[in-house]
DNA sequence: TTAGGGTTAG
């Protein structure tokens, strides 16, 4: 319809046709391009700028278009000639906030204070804003400071400003000083405890909110999800619930991204039916939440699908589903999909896209094609290489036994190696057992933490170094270093079951380790003998038998195949990475009792059928 | 016609 509206205008009519013009540059649903050609049209017939009206029309439409600068330029070129009102300055301020502009905001602040409106509220609230969306505190601060009315709007930005850096105490004193606080200042103040990982403060705040709408429930649940507290959403989005509010997209975002962190495929598709039902628009956002909650749940085939059928991607999109099939073992796959990614013209590859593609390259191991793509494509795109790239590239090498290699990878980076670039490292000589390299390695990192203190451990006892398995085991003794337990956890109806290594606590332990004994003798009956060499301490070798029977995948796995109809595929979520022994087992039960079973470890997913696992004994 | 909430990697 605006197509046609279009093409009636000509250069003697577009008076006649104002108020349609007007009515086009007001409707949110004129696209940008649509208001280039408006804009374009009326270049040619110069006074139809004469219309105040019909300027602030379209510094109205511009300010709401993908194109906000577009304003500024506008305003500067075209309006010279026009004394600018509140209207003017409100809808440059708004393309100032959103094109995120500090150059752009002190002079329009400064025009508002010289034509005289210093002391209006509305339009001063509005520089605030922006001056916080731009990162100058100290600026919104004078602001505040000068206005001669402050309302509630100029302390709830202020406020925001001080969230934002992280500066909670000036934003906690703002907050007590607030004459009225609405539950505007409420949520933002959870969102700034949440900002810097006060999580606890940011609840107690939540409490205490005299009201709560559907913006501060999200930002609560989002809370949760953005400090690695899932299952805290996931209850908390249960409440929201009973309390009688419908989630909307934002909730569905958010939620879907804790039951990716949790593996709650259940819940997930519930969300997935109920966003269906409701109607809600595939935005890229959601599509990318479905995406990453089903390739983390392990089931890549859905999370294809959703890709598939979405409409509007954005490179999150395929960030998402590239690192979904490369950690769920389809590693061609991950790299065909990127080599699509790349002749997509709306898209363009990031940084967050090579972590997806060398974590493909090292688990399908693909070396000459990782090197390519560190070497050559990832710098093409201008992506300057950042530690995680540097990780993959050298677990990539560690792989291969190219440990040398790695280390001048190492050696010659052009940022600080992290312990995530060491670890990789280390990983490579638990592989090859190459124990020099590996001492000299823990040495030189900066934090080590109890698993790198384990490996090295377990690389001693491999090769029967004990003596040496003792010193470790005693420095960690000396220095507190806790070892991190196993935990692995299971969905069963809605519950989620949290089993921790050599836990003895669920209500049905004793089934469970009836479970596990018969496993043993039919495993005993195919031949299976355990690997202690991964007990971290030197001790006979019947213990040890027990202390990997109860490694806290086991111990998940056994519920499962209790509490689950036959041939239901078992899901488990581990914390840490799953050991070798454990790792042939599962793929034991997988034959025996005729299961799949999908574990998803620290970093990668193994999907055990018939036997055998798709990481290929490689991992 | 100004103020608070969402996705990917780590």
């Amino acid at each position: 319809m605006h197509h046609i509206q279009l093409k009636q205008f000509s250069l003697a009519s577009i008076q006649h046709h104002k108020q349609t013009i007007i009515h086009l540059l007001q409707s949110p649903s004129t696209t940008t391009k649509q208001l280039k050609q408006i804009h374009a049209q009326l270049l040619q017939s110069p006074s139809s700028f004469s219309s105040f009206f019909l300027c602030n029309s379209l510094l109205f439409a511009y300010a709401a278009s993908s194109t906000p600068t577009h304003a500024f330029s506008f305003f500067a070129t075209q309006m010279g000639h026009l004394h600018p009102n509140n209207f003017t300055f409100q809808f440059l301020l708004k393309a100032s906030s959103k094109s995120k502009s500090v150059f752009q905001t002190v002079q329009i602040h400064s025009m508002t204070l010289k034509l005289g409106f210093g002391s209006y509220t509305f339009l001063q609230n509005a520089v605030l804003h922006c001056y916080v969306v731009c990162g100058c505190v100290v600026d919104a601060r004078q602001v505040f400071d000068e206005m001669p009315h402050k309302d509630v709007v100029s302390f709830n930005s202020m406020i925001h400003g001080y969230c934002n850096s992280g500066e909670m105490d000036a934003a906690s004193r703002l907050f007590s000083q607030t004459p009225d606080p609405n539950v505007i200042s409420w949520t933002a103040m959870v969102v700034g405890y949440s900002s810097i990982g006060d999580v606890a403060a940011a609840r107690q705040l939540f409490d205490r909110m005299p009201d709560r709408d559907l913006v501060s429930w999200n930002a609560m649940i989002s809370s949760y999800v953005q400090n690695r507290h899932p299952i805290e959403a996931l209850n908390l989005f249960c409440q929201m619930q009973a309390e009688n509010f419908t989630p909307n997209p934002v909730t569905v975002s958010s939620v879907l991204s804790a039951c990716a962190n949790v593996g709650a495929l259940d819940t997930g598709k519930w969300i997935h039916v109920f966003l269906n039902k409701k109607h809600f628009r595939l935005d890229p956002f959601l599509g990318t939440a479905l995406i990453d909650m089903y390739a983390k749940c392990g089931v890549v085939e859905l999370a294809l699908e959703v890709f598939g059928r979405l409409q509007e991607r954005n490179s999150c999109t395929w960030n998402a589903m590239i690192n979904g099939l490369a950690t769920n073992g389809h590693a061609k796959q991950a790299l065909d999909l990127f080599s699509k990614m790349q002749v997509d013209r709306s898209v363009r590859p990031d940084e967050v896209t090579f972590v997806g593609v060398l974590l493909a390259c090292s688990h399908g191991g693909f070396l000459e094609e990782g090197k390519k793509h560190f070497y050559c494509t990832l710098r093409d795109y201008g992506v300057n290489p950042l530690v995680e790239h540097y990780a993959c590239m050298v677990d990539l090498l560690g792989r291969y036994g190219l440990l040398k290699e790695a280390e001048h990878v190492i050696r010659n980076m052009t940022i600080v190696p992290d312990v995530v670039v060491w670890r990789a490292l280390l990983g490579g000589c638990r592989l090859h057992k190459d124990v020099e390299l590996a001492e000299r390695v823990v040495s030189e990192m900066e934090a080590r933490d109890s698993g790198d203190y384990v490996l090295l451990s377990n690389l001693y006892a491999s090769i029967g170094r004990w003596d040496d398995v003792e010193k470790v085991r005693k420095i960690m003794k000396d220095q507190g270093i806790q070892k991190i337990p196993g935990c692995s956890s299971i969905v069963i109806e809605n519950t989620i079951h949290e089993f921790i290594s050599g836990d003895k606590s669920h209500p049905r332990y004793a089934e469970i380790n009836e479970k596990l004994e018969e496993l043993g003798r039919k495993m005993a009956a195919v031949g299976y003998l355990a690997e202690t060499g991964v007990v971290f301490y030197d001790i006979d070798e019947e213990e040890k038998e027990q202390a990997l029977g109860h490694h806290s995948e086991k111990l998940a796995i056994g519920f499962g195949l209790i509490s689950t109809a036959a041939a239901t595929t078992i899901r488990i979520v581990k914390n840490l990475r799953v050991c070798n022994d454990c790792h042939t087992v599962t793929k034991l039960i997988s034959k025996i009792y005729n299961r799949e079973i999908v574990v998803r470890d620290r970093v990668r997913f193994h999907h055990f059928k018939d036997g055998e696992c798709s990481c290929k004994d490689y991992w």
